[in-house]
DNA sequence: ACACTATTTGGCAATTTGACCAAATAGGCA
DNA sequence: TGCCTATTTGGTCAAATTGCCAAATAGTGT
């Protein structure tokens, strides 16, 4: 791997590490339903406002997410729908994984 | 998150975590065109073998990419090819945060 | 059995990540 | 202004990840 290469793919790994957690990836499935603020988000997932929040964190930064500060709270919006393909690519895999255990 | 939706989630972000680095995705990405062995993998990404084993074995333990013994080498090659539209989507959300950025 | 090549494994240090608590910040509203 | 709610940030600690070296293993061919 060449510099130019790597940088190429350290950016695409970038983005990659940012779906690459349990948390993460429910947040992504619970915004592609509607929006969330950060509250409502917390309970959902159950874990302390200050994960949670700064797991959004990572996925704004990865351009995944958008916020908006509405009123008293700021809420959280799927920037890039495209990734929900991710999902359908990742149960794609474990399904087959399924598939070649059953072959055995 | 109930311990359901916990345990599907924690299975996605197993996935996702093993494509969740560059010097992986970058062999995914080689592997696509064709298979390598371990040590034609090294060469192409220029670290200690032992670093790209690991990393095969993590793809492999994902059901992302298989092994095969012939002769000498091990040859590894894409299980899921629909890995491949991870690729797309993941530059799709860094096109789109470009985009962002020139509408500014 | 031996030598040789390819690959994996174990071990270790450095770095990163993730979770929680406590404290700081931001904004709305009385 | 001062209170309240919502959110973010900083600090700390444990756990996981990564990379390399050295050693172990596996398999071929002599």
């Amino acid at each position: 791997m060449n510099d130019r290469e790597k940088r190429k793919y350290e950016e695409l790994a970038r983005i990659s590490k940012a779906l690459a957690h349990a948390t993460r990836l429910f947040i992504i499935h619970k915004l592609d339903e509607q929006e969330y603020c950060v509250k409502e988000l917390t309970e959902l997932v159950g874990a302390d406002i200050s994960t949670v929040s700064k797991h959004l964190t990572v996925l704004k930064n990865a351009g995944i997410i958008v916020d908006e500060k509405r009123g008293n709270c700021v809420y959280y919006k799927l920037q890039c729908r495209c990734v929900l393909s991710m999902f359908s690519c990742l149960i794609n895999v474990i399904d087959s994984n399924k598939d070649k255990i059953n072959v055995i």
